[in-house]
DNA sequence: CTTTTCATGTAACAAGTTACATGATTTG
DNA sequence: CAAATCATGTAACTTGTTACATGAAAAG
């Protein structure tokens, strides 16, 4: 369901056809959302279907230029505002939950891999907040807001599988991994 | 596929039926991640089939319990080290980036909700950190290290819809919510 | 004229949700 | 004996992924 309030987002911002939007998708809000061609495609001609967009012209090879409706953007206002049960589903934290099957070295392992991937996360989303050129547009104030959250995310982490490597070496010592009564 | 490792994750720490793991969902591992009872019958029937777990004995009511055999404990082992490209999905913040199409007031109210959310998450997860009594076992410890990133992400998400809001007031005085050049 | 880019679609599959269906055993 | 709990399953549907299929137009 939310990727046709995602397209319907895209098409409120600016018309553009199924392959425009995937490009979009990529450059734009690539951090937030994703999608397949074959997704896309088939949302949009139900969206259209809907009445949420309609294509406004057929230009060469076939392109489909989509805009969104009044029905569109009314739909998409009301969406906005709509209280999310979030499911929880975190297959990083999963693993976590995992890690007392597996020797400590292997445990220890998981967590530098994290610092290491969030360090990665944490400089291209840095490098991001610096280099693109934003306005004073509303939709670039709130990118910045979205892509603000991730510097604050992949911050959070790394401190977080920081602070569990050393909580690994103070009562790690004491306990094996299968169990933690004492061994020896 | 990550049903499939967080049902054989709970058989490798205690064996159990289907509906003993369906408590276990809710209980310790929800959340992190969840399952329906329609997901975790199938699933275990799957993996009986492959021979990563077995039925070791069939009590009252036609009860199966379910033990992890080696073959599945090597792919737990397995599936823990393994590299995960996190498809990035994230509802609230593919509202964020819908804002710019909703009037100003609405999107401070969008904030606001994402405060007071995250603060009952994080009152919550403290409240839990501190009343669960956690044993010494392997398993509690990483259900420890599992939570604290809980701690963090509310605490995380909190802070920055609070820094959102201060960001609105800064500069939302000047623009309006459809494009960012200057109105007045 | 060949390669790249533009452009759209369908089919088969995997994962997950909701609803339906059934029945045994324990508890009050 | 009625209600709650235990216990397992199937069917229909939604969402998302991978692979397949096609072809026009622009660029070198």
């Amino acid at each position: 369901m939310s990727l046709r309030y995602a397209a319907l987002g895209l098409l409120a911002q600016h018309p553009g056809s199924g392959y425009d939007l995937l490009r979009r998708f990529e450059l734009s809000m690539g951090n937030v959302w994703s999608a397949t061609q074959s997704q896309l495609y088939t949302e949009l001609n139900k969206l259209a279907g809907d009445g949420l967009i309609e294509v406004t012209s057929v230009g060469a090879r076939g392109r489909k230029e989509y805009a969104i409706t009044e029905a569109g953007r009314a739909a998409l206002r009301a969406w906005v505002s709509e209280p999310d049960p979030e499911p929880i589903r975190n297959r990083r934290l999963l693993r976590v939950f995992m890690l007392g099957e597996v020797p400590p070295a292997q445990a220890r392992a998981f967590f530098e891999q994290t610092v290491a991937a969030s360090e990665r996360t944490l400089a291209e989303l840095q490098g991001l907040r610096e280099d693109v050129a934003w306005s004073d547009t509303a939709s670039d104030r709130y990118g910045r807001i979205a892509l603000e959250w991730g510097v604050r995310a992949a911050s959070m982490e790394r401190d977080w599988a920081q602070w569990a490597l050393g909580e690994l070496d103070a009562d790690g010592a004491s306990a094996g991994h299968d169990e933690g009564h004492s061994v020896g």
